[in-house]
DNA sequence: CCAAGATACTGCACTGATTGAAACTTTGCA
DNA sequence: TGCAAAGTTTCAATCAGTGCAGTATCTTGG
């Protein structure tokens, strides 16, 4: 895994940090459907065929830093801390992405945001990259605790708290409510899913 | 909500699934992609455009009992039993889902996992439509309990059982289990999650 | 420093999904 | 029967995505 540094490879980043930035301006602009390959290629000076070779779809260009973050993650509970229970370690993970930053990432999380909420296309992306990613994460897990944890153990641990978040966030959000109250409520259902659904229905 | 019953009705619900049966066989024949709309509607004998006044799109043709079972779970929720817990009726309605017979939806059943299983654009629309019915459910959930169940709870209840549920299943087809070993997956991972996962990773 | 060889970029043609508009046909009903 | 609504078809256009062939640009071994 070693850190391309040549001018081609430099290059690459380069036209594919223009295509994203390009492209997410063009869709908070003049919206998604609205915008075209031919300009998203055209802000960044290449041509249509190109953007092709950076990434699978139009789609993709707004999911840009999904690859890094499940790397991430994947890294963290190939890692994990000796002793440390299944809840524990997922709820680090949970809060290593809400802490996420880069360069892009945090400046763009809003509008990507907005535009997953308004694009029906782009929460289908977003679905489908996420669950991909909790089959993953749950393939990981299943490793990280081979004594413990089964496949269908670890399906239930990671889309359980996944599903709750997500679910919650998206509610939140089309409530009207901030991300930051989207995150509180993602958390919290989280929890709640954690500590399990016997109690609920009957006044505590 | 009266039941259509004039010649107009009839003919279009025999138009309607000749278009499923039609496209499910091509489908499962050829492959998706390598299925063109002109070929489904030929083979239902009519033009490409009209196709369009049947489905939104081609991988609506797919899911096109998805309506009816919502409306059945919305159903089952809004007329719950008194008394009933939450953990308690999702199962019900979990267990509704899983029985659900019709027509067309038993017999293409199997060819649909298998579709699903191996078409990217499916699985990315499954899980949209499966997103928008939980946040259907959980809304429904929280009118049905209005006093024990606000919004965060419902999500987390839905999310998580539905989420545990999902992942089990896909990861166990993967596997290549049979669909009734899914089943069992998907149903020992919603108790799992309706448990919490708090006990997970230290040996019992 | 230079020639291969590998990579990346481009233009072009083409398939196929999806949509809008206008003309036409069938059905429901007075 | 004859009109209006509903449903279809035809036609044309847009745009995403793909295969291919040729050109331009790095990287590397010598």
């Amino acid at each position: 895994m070693k850190v391309e540094t040549g001018l081609r490879a430099r290059k690459k980043a380069r036209t594919r940090r223009a295509l994203v930035e390009g492209a997410l301006r063009l869709f908070t602009q003049k919206g998604y459907e609205q915008t075209t390959l031919a300009e998203i290629a055209a802000s960044a000076d290449v041509s249509t065929r190109t953007f092709f070779s950076y990434f699978a779809g139009k789609e993709d260009v707004v999911f840009f830093d999904a690859d890094d973050r499940l790397r991430e993650a994947l890294a963290m509970i190939g890692g994990r801390l000796p002793g440390e229970s299944v809840a524990a370690l997922l709820a680090r993970v949970v809060e290593a992405g809400a802490r996420w930053e880069d360069d892009l990432t945090g400046r763009l999380a809003t509008e990507r945001f907005h535009l997953m909420m308004a694009v029906p296309a782009l929460q289908a992306r977003a679905l489908h990259l996420l669950f991909d990613s909790q089959r993953r994460l749950a393939e990981a897990l299943c490793s990280a605790y081979p004594d413990e944890v089964d496949p269908v153990t670890a399906a239930a641990a990671v889309g359980s708290l996944v599903g709750a978040a997500k679910l919650a966030a998206v509610m939140s959000l089309t409530r009207g409510e901030t991300p930051e109250q989207a995150w509180t409520a993602a958390r919290r259902a989280a929890e709640i899913a954690a500590g399990g659904l016997q109690s609920l229905g009957r006044t505590p």
